[in-house]
DNA sequence: TATGACTTGACAAAGCTTTAACAAAGTGAT
DNA sequence: ATCACTTTGTTAAAGCTTTGTCAAGTCATA
């Protein structure tokens, strides 16, 4: 049906939009232009028009968008009309967290499991899903349904573990692991990279100070 | 002294080549190529020359580039070589799993603190920094040099906090709060959204399915 | 129903990023 | 010291993204 690739960049600023669009319904307001969403945004009215574009009008002329209509097919443009079943590699504080995370509940990702090698931690209790020891991985993904898997563990674990998770059906990773996973062709990966992040920040400081003192 | 700008883009890679500069170092890889690191990292040659080169040149022809001398430009650039000391706000799963993170101490961010409005949390130990109530952040930030701001606690909030943490001296924040921050002129923002990160790939998941499809 | 204000969708222009190509510089074996 | 080979830094071209502009469609009001 569809036939003309979307870019990632667009793709990426969906969930930014999303985000403004529930706040608007949830200020109750009915209709919105690009021009007010764009200063609201701090983005041109353009780029919105543009983005929205790629994926067939949403608006009218005259009037701008409806918002609980754009809501709507945002949402379904980025999936969020569908259900996804998440287990958890790694339950240290970061892997916790994330299972605690009530909000991905509500986009449709259902937590299902979490593992860890450590012994100590097996049997803890993680909003009602207690934490299973890793050798239970293997046989828990043939028993049971998931699509995505979310390693929060070192990143020598992270790459062994790669093919048991394929191996077992898991079609796309979320990794927090420092390091680039060699997955085959049609596994997903999406990639969060803290420190790379705060390497940024550190960057950007660094520029500011340098800006100043010429 | 530098007048040219460099791109985002660029220093979004940064943190990468300096992985991988990482890993050649510990593997005791002295040169390098572009040609065979742009194998190893799966980018074109042409793209890392470009990218060092917005620097200054790095290599040497018919050499190619010293590991260990790269690896230290490039942590310079990223400003690495200095010291940066951070507090974070909000001491719930994904706070301690930052304040845990020893990696960061490596790399130049010291822990200095952590705060949270819950009673029950106060006094609770981080990585031998005890949680302190919220109330006392004012009074600490005055006492303490901190330039960045970890905020790991729910939007509202984090808006509320802007204010204060930029009153007291905090130069750049680094927010995990599902929220655009809106901060004065000069005070940076680097922004972790981690549920937009997974609405990328439940995006990504859906358009392989239909593809299939199709 | 006619009119003026508003606003989209589409297209063109500008700007930015990535890739390709190659001269110039350096290496290392003989 | 020479020569074939390697590899960078640089420039140009290609590709992609963002912004500006405007005709055409819609709304609100008299």
């Amino acid at each position: 049906m569809e036939t003309k690739e979307i870019s990632q960049a667009v793709i990426g600023r969906l969930p930014r939009y999303l985000r403004y669009l529930g706040d608007l319904k949830d200020e109750g307001v009915e209709r919105i232009s690009s021009q007010e969403l764009s200063e609201r945004m701090n983005v041109t009215a353009s780029q919105i028009r543009q983005d929205f574009n790629n994926f067939g009008g949403f608006g009218q002329q005259g009037y701008g968008y409806n918002v609980a209509y754009l809501y709507d097919e945002i949402s379904k443009i980025l999936g969020l009309d569908h259900k996804y079943h998440f287990v958890i590699i790694g339950a240290g504080n970061l892997g916790k967290a994330l299972g605690n995370y009530l909000n991905f509940e509500r986009r449709g990702f259902i937590f299902k499991g979490i593992f860890d090698k450590n012994p100590d931690l097996v049997g803890q209790d993680v909003r009602g899903v207690k934490v299973m020891a890793i050798e239970e991985l293997e046989h828990f993904l043939k028993e049971n349904p998931v699509e995505i898997a979310v390693l929060t563990i070192p990143k020598t674990s992270a790459v062994d573990l790669v093919n048991v998770l394929v191996d077992n059906g898991i079609q796309a990773i979320w990794n927090f692991a420092h390091v680039d996973l060699d997955v085959p062709e049609g596994i997903l990966v999406e990639n969060v990279h803290l420190s790379d992040s705060l390497m940024k920040l550190s960057y950007n400081i660094n520029r500011r100070k340098s800006e100043k003192e010429s």
